[in-house]
DNA sequence: ATGGGGGCCTGCCGGC
DNA sequence: TGCCGGCAGGCCCCCA
């Protein structure tokens, strides 16, 4: 589920309940993730305040007074919902436990943390805050989209000479950090490019283009995620990621909607993933 | 170095 | 109604 727009909603939607606040329980249900959680992680979390809530590409930081920080990834299908009221005007009961809950924080104000993945592509991580930058899963990152390091002279020198397909090349998180494969397709279709050009042949002013459509979509769908963040709160989590409309993703045989152009989306593997693409307006 | 593909898990959906 | 294959928004790791 969680590309980079979704995790910086879900860390939004997290941050009034949990930035000052400390953590009473951590509940640990099952040993791993994707990989073991870290030695004593539920020891070394409780009674730790979260100084602050940050994120970085996909991974959401949780900085504790501790001198650690919780690196919290979604992986596919992760959710962290709320439940409790961390005002602490009103008493609201927690909902009960579902099927993969594997960690449940407390908050000392109210609040419940619940974080459920039923396929445990998902990750937790405890580090030394100073080392989180060279954490092996981060030290790899590239740049995120929004940032000044993104440009198009950084991308023009990354594809330089490759012949990977631009559709893999921005699915690759060393190059551009916080992409997945709905807003990789959906940047393409806005600047035009087919998923199938090779990296490295594709003209300087198109990936201004590009750099330029990139951010754009993750603004945009950062924002969206934003203005549903009235609803975070609702007992079955929905977030509306979904009330963001695609103009290719999932849009298979529907027409494409670029003024003036007739063609329709077309669905390809590439690298065993769906692309979606017109093949008429993206050359 | 680069790139392609397998594998990790569970849930859901469509077809028979 | 049940079974089965295919598919899913991620990412590490191994191999050529």
């Amino acid at each position: 589920m969680p590309e980079l727009p979704e995790v910086e909603t879900v860390r939004r939607g997290l941050a009034p309940s949990m930035e000052g606040a400390v953590i009473s329980r951590a509940q640990v249900n099952r040993p791993d993730l994707r990989w073991p959680f870290p030695d004593r992680m539920s020891e070394r979390l409780t009674g730790a305040r979260v100084n602050r809530l940050g994120r970085r590409s996909k991974y959401i930081l949780a900085e504790l007074d501790s001198g650690e920080t919780l690196i919290i990834h979604l992986g596919m299908s992760g959710r962290m919902t709320v439940s409790g009221d961390p005002i602490g005007l009103f008493h609201h009961d927690h909902p009960a436990p579902e099927k993969h809950d594997h960690v449940v924080f407390d908050m000392d104000n109210g609040a419940r943390i619940t974080f459920n993945d039923a396929r445990r592509f998902g990750a937790m991580d405890l580090v030394r805050t100073e080392d989180t930058d060279q954490h092996k899963l981060l030290a790899v990152l590239g740049p995120e989209p929004l940032t000044n390091a993104f440009n198009s002279d950084y991308l023009a020198e990354r594809l330089h000479g490759r012949k990977t397909l631009i559709k893999a090349a921005l699915l690759d998180q060393g190059i551009i950090a916080g992409l997945g494969n709905i807003y990789v397709c959906e940047a393409l279709f806005r600047a035009g490019i087919s998923p199938k050009r090779q990296a490295g042949r594709i003209s300087v002013s198109r990936l201004e283009t590009l750099t330029a459509k990139i951010n754009d979509v993750i603004a945009e769908a950062i924002d969206s995620g934003g203005s549903s963040l009235k609803d975070y709160r609702q007992a079955d989590g929905e977030l509306g990621y979904f009330q963001h409309s695609f103009q290719a993703y999932g849009r298979e045989g529907a027409p494409c909607q670029r003024d003036g152009c007739t063609g329709s989306i077309r669905r390809i593997v590439q690298s065993g993933r769906s692309s979606f693409y017109c093949p008429d307006c993206q050359t």
